[in-house]
DNA sequence: CCAAAAGTGTTGACACTACACCCATGA
DNA sequence: TCATGGGTGTAGTGTCAACACTTTTGG
């Protein structure tokens, strides 16, 4: 190290977390309204700062929750922004998170004072200081993800049919596939199990639903073969 | 935003840089001492504070030029490390950086007080703090990108074989690669320019030397195509 | 002349893309 | 009965892994 640590600046760390999420049609994305002085009518990602004794994984989660009421979702961390002016009040780093959740879990999010929002992602609104070049840089970063693990799922509810995640897909990728190749190479992974059920309302011949198969899905999501077709060069 | 910006904690924020090399054999990691009162003789990474008017590249930039000498490198930035008790001296968030250089190119590495020096990456000696967590971290995230990106090359010297080539993605895998399926691969890359001149003095038939073709790595660099047969699997 | 590394081609298996028609049902 | 979305199969092409022998030359 240069130099001892009693001369250092320090400086306010905080988390910004984005949440995907998919409600069976389209991508959204949470925002919130910030409840401070300068730009109330801004919206922002689910945002705090990091405390004296909690970890960067802690402090993100915390600060969900305390926003949304969201626990126990799977938040993984992305990458850190640290401009000297980023944001104009006073000099802060911020490390960013991202989770996919299924809207439908979630949709009781009128919580405390933040108003949180799920947006179509293809429609967002003007977002605070540089959290739009967060979500630009998170989304590349699903779509890589997405490309080589089965994320998707996390996304959907716990039954769910082909045709959707189909959607689901086509929504994170903004692309079509053809749905015999996509259900092919979905079902080839082994990692659905298909049950005796039709999805009923929707269609009128009913889509099977299907289940993950949560000890096949644990051993894939280490690995890394890739699991979307014909999209290795759009990552 | 939860609170507001007065009453909230700061914390020191860090910059460690994890650099690899590459001397034609062995991959490499280069370590520092670290001068300060206790952990004198621990290796440890190349890190240092962030300054109050710089960005967190420019800090990395700065601390990594500060400690060895080595200047326009391109550092990619990782993740960031947080646990309250991981630094014992001060709480300290930590934000990892990664880099490959070739180490012929930088071998005149005693600079300062530092002691810089490169180990093989396969023989590491202890590391400060959680360092060690973090180039775990960065050795997958080199076998990711190198896997899908044709990073390798800037591990090389200027000019380099196919053979060497292969012995630094060997190194870099761990894994060993049929050299007819490796030479293939590389060369219908379209990256390399053969030159007409042998590699003297390492085997007796002497080996083509290669040069990489700048305008295609170019884009290259940008794609995601996939760059190492039969490593999909092991990323 | 021999040891050590460089260089080179083929084949079988598999995986991907492209593509079109029938099925089941609710209205 | 018809409109809507669900579901399925194949042929052609390309890419990957596996595999062994010849070439060059310094010692």
């Amino acid at each position: 190290m240069l130099e001892l640590y009693g001369r250092q600046t320090k400086c306010l760390v905080s988390l910004d977390s984005i949440i995907f999420g998919f409600d069976g049609e389209k991508l959204k994305l949470l925002l919130v309204k910030r409840g401070i002085e300068e730009s109330k009518d801004i919206w922002s990602l689910m945002g705090g700062w990091l405390k004296e004794d909690e970890s960067l994984d802690e402090a993100a989660h915390r600060i969900l929750k305390d926003l949304t009421g969201l626990e126990n979702i799977y938040l993984e961390q992305l990458t850190s922004f640290g401009k000297p002016d980023r944001d104009p009040v006073e000099r802060t780093v911020s490390i960013t998170y991202y989770a996919l959740i299924n809207v439908a879990d979630y949709d009781n999010l009128d919580y405390g004072d933040y108003h949180a929002k799920w947006f179509d992602f293809d429609q967002l609104p003007e977002l605070l200081f540089d959290h739009k070049e967060m979500v630009d840089n998170a989304i590349a970063r699903l779509r890589n993800k997405a490309a080589f693990h089965p994320v998707g799922f996390e996304l959907m509810p716990e039954k769910f049919t082909i045709p959707q995640l189909q959607k689901l897909y086509e929504a994170i990728f903004d692309i079509e596939f053809d749905k015999r190749n996509f259900s092919r190479r979905i079902l080839s992974s082994g990692l659905l199990t298909k049950l005796d059920e039709k999805q009923k309302g929707f269609s009128k011949k009913g889509a099977f639903l299907y289940q993950l198969n949560e000890a096949k899905s644990k051993k894939a999501a280490s690995s890394n073969l890739y699991f979307i077709p014909s999209i290795d060069r759009l990552v």
